[in-house]
DNA sequence: GTTAGCACTCATTCGCCTTGAGTGCTAACA
DNA sequence: TGTTAGCACTCAAGGCGAATGAGTGCTAAC
């Protein structure tokens, strides 16, 4: 499929403009760019071509064109411009991303916040996963008198309130147990019968009550097991009802309900783990309702290996090199900073 | 402002009526209803009279008439009907609260999307706050060669992850000082002195760099005295889309706008402390993007003092009668629960 | 190969008319 | 004196056709 260098610039000039106004592009509209000396009856005759070759649509007779998913998808490989993002911007962003540095566990909350503050799209960021990493400290500290809070550490810390009788005393002795026995394991390595021994020592060293000692062994096996649900966070998705796309409140409030629907943001999100910059253009995209959005995702990866994703999603013309360019600003802020941050082990 | 008998059942019907249909009701609607035997001219005066108090008004000459204001205040204050919920709904919200009750500050989020999945409406909840309260506890603890995982323990666990080259025997020499200092105060009775006098007994005891430790202290510092920013949660925020108050996409996305900052949300929930259901009706409230609206909160409280606010935000024409019963059991349930888990001091 | 010119298509806009829901007023009725 | 039937009036909403104009494809000339 090679095309002619006049039919790339006029199918270049085509989508910018669309992506610009929204409107499908008539012959004149592009004969008057002055970059190419060609009157409106050439462009036409281009025109007709590029739609015969799939890159582009008439919505009806007397219309001028729109991309197709295919023309898009050959803008995005090997027509779009580079785009320059700003000096300031890059700056701004090095510097909120360092202010956040300590709560690492936000910071692609933050990351998300800003690519859709630059693109003005809506981003879905799914935080860092940090399953499966090695217990490093566990915790009982009775905050009332029949309340204890159950502290686990591992890179990532979690704790749950729990309703108990247990006193100062014996959490101290329970804690110091827990600690001995799991302390420098992996999450993953342990099961339920280690904790048939964390009882029976137990037993033998406090005066607790069976009962609330084995209601205290499953809250703690529970936090350890449980998949630390990866939160996964939305921005900006309000940015649908920008576009005359979704000008009809039906469609926009089906896609705005999808996007409250984490479960569904799993599974776009997730779907694509390659390296680099990934595109999703209209049919390519596996959910029906987004056939007419694209999405364009990265992940980002510590060096433990552990790491998420990044997506920015809007209308099938979207801004795609601006959206390129700003998830890899960010991607490669993220990796800087969360590199440093989590390597060693 | 006394009504007659019949001005009242008049009134209430229009505006049950329109509740449903958002559309303005007519004479002739309201005397085919049978339990009033009134023909429909009987009733255009009584509506003439209702508009002429103040109740009602015609969006033009021939159509209709649609609650004012201070109509729906009269039938927030005198005329709506008791709301009953079916018993399935109690019985279901009730386990389902129950089984969150381990997670303590999750309960209100769960509580915020319950009430909105029972009003169909949008909710605004606020955790509860537990600023101000005792410190139990404070850790600190080695995840990786140069990462310290910092922890407070007051009602809550408050963490972050630090990048200092602090060793693990330091550490501990640390946090033994802290707890020694700090444990048992009320982190408004913490002043940066205090951090000083833990400087200096730091230094003695250890071999720390002195520049890591002012850095360490700091965080601690930051992270005791810091607001702890009581988390705010929205749901359903879409379901404004559904109304036709707001098909017009411009207005819709400003209001999606307004509750997507948290700022705006805190004020507008945060302004009435005052006890039970309280409704804001139109023009009643102070933003004027909400003077189409309505919001009714209630507040829910600990013994201990700390609540928080649990709001429906709907079109004026909501279903007050629905609402005023969900958030009054739903806060009845959180307090039952709330109160007995969190007393004690 | 490029372009001017022309006939043709078709979504959009505008004005006009019709329709119908609803009102206020008046006069008659109980 | 309160209620109701009847009638003239108002006005938003919807349907319809003409006018508009943006855009095309095709042809013939350059």
């Amino acid at each position: 499929m090679d095309l002619s260098e006049r039919k790339r610039k006029i199918l270049q000039a085509i989508i910018d403009e669309y992506i610009g106004t929204a409107e499908p592009v008539g012959s004149r509209a592009i004969s008057k760019k002055e970059n190419l000396g060609l009157s409106s009856a050439t462009i036409r005759n281009e025109m007709a071509d590029l739609e015969e070759m799939g890159y582009l649509v008439q919505p009806h007779t007397s219309a001028g064109r729109i991309p197709s998913d295919a023309g898009y998808r050959f803008y995005v490989n090997s027509l779009m411009s580079n785009y320059k993002i700003g000096m300031e911007a890059v700056a701004q962003l090095q510097a909120l991303l360092k202010t956040r540095v300590s709560q690492l566990e936000k910071i692609i909350k933050y990351a998300a916040a800003i690519a859709s503050n630059l693109t003005e799209y809506t981003t879905v960021a799914t935080a860092p996963s940090v399953n499966d990493s090695q217990i490093r400290k566990i915790d009982l500290v009775n905050i009332s008198s029949h309340t204890v809070m159950l502290i686990v550490v591992t890179r990532e810390v979690k704790s749950r309130a729990i309703n108990t009788e247990i006193d100062e005393k014996n959490c101290e002795v329970l804690s110091r147990i827990l600690n001995s026995k799991l302390a420098g394991k992996k999450s993953s390595d342990i099961n339920f019968e280690m904790f048939e021994e964390i009882r029976e020592e137990t037993e033998k060293n406090t005066s607790l009550d069976s009962k609330a000692l084995a209601e205290m062994i499953r809250f703690v096996y529970d936090i350890i097991t449980e998949d630390s649900e990866t939160e996964i966070y939305v921005n900006n998705a309000k940015s649908i009802l920008h576009y005359p796309e979704y000008s009809n409140v039906d469609k926009a409030e089906k896609i705005l309900s999808f996007l409250e629907d984490k479960e569904n943001l799993r599974k776009i999100i997730e779907t694509d783990n390659a390296e680099g910059i990934k595109a999703k253009i209209g049919k390519e995209n596996d959910f029906e309702i987004l056939q007419d959005c694209s999405l364009v995702s990265v992940n980002y990866s510590l060096r433990n290996g552990s790491g998420g994703r990044l997506a920015v999603i809007g209308p099938k013309r979207m801004n795609y090199s601006k959206v390129f360019a700003s998830l890899d600003l960010i991607s490669n802020e993220i990796d800087k900073i969360l590199g440093y941050y989590m390597d060693g082990s």
